[in-house]
RNA sequence: GGCGCUAUCGUCUAAGGGUUAGGACGGAGCCCUCUCAAGGCUCAAAUAGGGGUUCGAAUCCCCUUAGCGCUACCA
């Protein structure tokens, strides 16, 4: 049974690619019947934030997934510690003293590979227990077998077979001087301790990957299955970034816009990974079933968003094809705190009818809202009374139509069926094109010309309404 | 700079030695039609460049170019 786990570090929201990271771990483990583990990597308290924290899972409630297990790395210090110290034990690091220096800002200018410092790491025992116990801080650095001509190799489920030199590898830190653990330390610490047998994560880390080949085999344990996942990338190629692309990158921009949350998992799962069968619309029993690392592409991958729209026309259509395959009560579910919070007043029974009248005219649930409008605003939106006049035709021809169906509505049973074949009697008799004899209706009962089919959406409206507006209309028509 | 990874239509991708290089989004057009959609059909659109290997290369190898990543006492 595989146990993955997704580890964020609670330094900004819930981005789409450490979602996607996220789905693709889950889909792993779901498909393989294994553990999902949730682990929050917060190792640097200085950059922690709790907005971090809530935006996260925030993010991955939405996503509706869920996980099995879930782990603090800010309370397993003593594990990483104990580990580092086990390295340094067995020789398999070292206390560099040398003082921390302030940070680089530019770091273009620095030429050739900083490797270690050879003072330190060759520094007797004796002398380097000496200066601790008297209290002078030190890192904590792994020895990495240098000049042996050693390379470090893993097999990577996406990217094959990895190596590198050694000798190219620098002595990074295990232990900061404060005492706390860094990433690598902690990470594979716990990545043992926890049984995690794979390892899926983004592709930023597959050079990372030596250094974590090195402290399983200091640390004893046999390497888990590694599979680096391309990154997601703006159209101009750079990495996505809050700074730069705004609100593209939060999943929560994806909620607000009224996406289905499967829908969207359905999209991300499709950036960086194929079926292979040209499947595209896919459930999450579907992707459940058919994800494998070995489907997962090893280019990165381009959200398609511009200047003025965030979302990638794909994951809009994408989102429309669930839409329409929700059942009408589920789609009605959907829709409900779209309505309410535009303050219309939702009728349960109202709304289920109006659902089949706008799914194949909306892509989101928020869509909805100005879709059907005129459903539930007691009050038109004001509109023009230019609208009224049909194709090729005049107001006069607008009075017609509508003095012309309102004793029609008046006396029919409404009823799609019945009004159409009323309404389709009526334009004979007017004298009119059944297109022509329609428009004035639709615009005086929906307030514009594109709005659902118009038989049905009388029947929704009711008879009163129907009157009511169109008489309004008429007035509208006949005031100028 | 060093090391690593990547390169198929505008975008997501399929084909992994032999295909008219396939599908999808988006675009254009036609059909359907009471409007708008949805749906159906059609069209335009790609193997980064250069060398090899081979009867044959998008596919394997090398070089170039470009992009990305790592190169922190961040993760």
């Amino acid at each position: 049974m595989p146990r993955v786990r997704f580890a964020p570090s609670p330094t900004g929201f819930l981005h789409i690619g450490s979602a996607r990271t996220f789905i693709f771990n889950w889909l792993y483990a779901r498909h393989h019947r294994g553990t999902m583990i949730l682990r929050i990597d917060d190792t640097d308290l200085d950059r922690n934030t709790q907005e971090s924290l809530t935006s996260i899972f925030e993010g991955l409630r939405w996503l509706d997934l869920g996980w099995d297990e879930e782990h603090r790395q800010s309370e397993r210090i003593e594990l990483h510690r104990r580990s580092a110290l086990a390295i340094f034990e067995k020789g398999w690091a070292y206390r560099d003293f040398t003082p921390a220096e302030p940070a680089v800002e530019d770091k273009s200018r620095s030429e050739g590979a900083w490797l270690c410092n050879p003072g330190m790491r060759d520094l007797p025992r004796d002398e380097s227990d000496r200066r601790a116990a008297s209290g002078e801080p030190f890192v904590l650095r792994f020895r990495v077998p240098r000049a042996q001509s050693r390379t470090v190799s893993f097999e990577d489920a996406v990217y094959g077979t990895q190596n590198k030199s050694a000798d190219d590898i620098e002595d990074f830190a295990l232990l900061r001087s404060n005492g706390l653990p860094t990433y690598h330390m902690a990470s594979c610490a716990d990545d043992a301790d926890m049984g995690i047998s794979h390892i899926i994560r983004g592709q930023d880390h597959l050079t990372n990957t030596f250094k974590h080949v090195l402290i399983f085999e200091a640390l004893g344990v046999p390497a888990p299955v590694f599979g680096h996942l391309p990154l997601l990338i703006a159209p101009d190629g750079s990495k996505l970034s809050k700074r730069r692309h705004g609100p593209v990158v939060s999943v929560t921009t994806y909620r607000d816009a009224g996406f289905l949350a499967h829908a969207y998992v359905n999209f991300l799962c499709l950036l960086g990974w194929s079926p292979k069968d040209d499947r595209e619309q896919m459930s999450r029993q579907e992707l459940m079933e058919a994800f494998s690392l070995e489907g997962v592409n090893r280019s990165n991958a381009v959200v398609n968003f511009t200047e003025e729209d965030p979302i990638d026309p794909k994951a809009l259509w994408l989102n429309a094809q669930h839409l329409r395959a929700m059942p009408d009560e589920a789609l009605a579910a959907g829709l409900l705190p779209y309505l309410e919070e535009a303050n219309y007043l939702v009728d349960r029974q109202k709304l289920l009818a109006i659902t089949p009248l706008i799914r194949e005219r909306i892509r989101t649930f928020r869509e909805a809202v100005p879709v059907a409008d005129f459903f539930f605003l007691d009050q038109l939106a004001p509109y023009s009374s230019s609208e009224l006049i049909p194709q090729k035709g005049d107001k006069a021809m607008a009075l017609t139509a509508l003095r012309h169906a309102r004793p029609l509505l008046e006396a029919a049973d409404f009823e799609a069926e019945a009004l159409e074949a009323v309404l389709r009697d009526g334009a004979t008799q007017a004298g009119l094109k059944t297109g022509q004899f329609f428009q004035p209706v639709r615009v005086a009962v929906c307030g514009r010309k594109n709005a659902p089919p118009l038989f049905e959406t009388l029947g929704v409206l009711g008879r009163d309404t129907c009157l009511r507006r169109i008489d309004e209309a008429i007035g509208k028509l006949e005031e100028n």
